[in-house]
DNA sequence: TGACTATATTCAATTATGCTCATATAATAT
DNA sequence: ATATTATATGAGCATAATTGAATATAGTCA
């Protein structure tokens, strides 16, 4: 049944987050690790589950994949999506993970900055 | 996150059903297995896990257990309760039970009824 | 070309989930 | 009391999900 598979993708802490996150802005996979401090190979892994639901979508730029929230997933589950926003406003995680975004917006940092050396000094966003 | 707990307990079929099913009529742990054909044992337990997280709640009469959906859950989480009825309307597994809700209703059975000789000859509900 | 970077994927280990069968508990009925 | 019924729970198994570490792939840049 495919309401139950779309429940059981968002029936993950981190993905909800990763969802939370896209709703602020789209994000290459680096950025997603950053601010929300999971590993590459977890990002990577959580955000094919979303995108296998169509939750999210993609589009690659030189070597980088930006995600963000699918807009007809969206119009075709508006309820399910407000929902999900009103719900995300009170949990201290989305609260945490918000300041980190804007933390993140602040700092000017784009994808084309997140080497391996930048990365390191911004693991504690 | 309690969210997140919410929909892992949402993404599974039989649940699901389970819900679309007490959105029609309170029922007794017997009525659930024979309208919808699951053991007794998995019955019980996808009502325990439901009850967990408040998504259902129920009263004991003599030897009988009734659940029903919990109103306060419902008032809490609008939005997802009246999303899950659009998607309910549309699901194949969903307009099947319902024809065999009607049926169950129209045959005058009760919870008491529901002996085990009784049951035999509504396996085929 | 070769070195580097971003992302995806595989492997292995661990944990969680769902199911069935059998048994426990508790209320009812005789 | 004993037998019966309704529901819950435990044990065991098969399958699926989650994670980290390592590796693969593919694009970029010098």
């Amino acid at each position: 049944m495919n309401l139950a598979e779309i429940f059981k993708v968002l029936g993950d802490e981190t993905r909800l987050r990763i969802i939370h996150l896209l709703g602020w802005q789209e994000c290459c996979v680096g950025e997603i690790e950053i601010i929300l401090g999971i590993s590459q190979s977890n990002a990577s892994r959580h955000l094919n589950r979303l995108k296998q639901v169509q939750v999210i979508t993609f589009n690659k730029e030189a070597q980088w994949v930006y995600y963000r929230l699918n807009q007809q997933f969206i119009a075709e589950n508006k309820l399910l999506y407000q929902y999900l926003k009103g719900k995300f406003k009170d949990l201290p995680e989305c609260k945490r993970d918000l300041q980190r975004v804007k933390k993140y917006k602040s700092s000017g940092l784009t994808c084309q900055d997140l080497r391996e050396k930048t990365k390191q000094k911004n693991r504690g966003l």
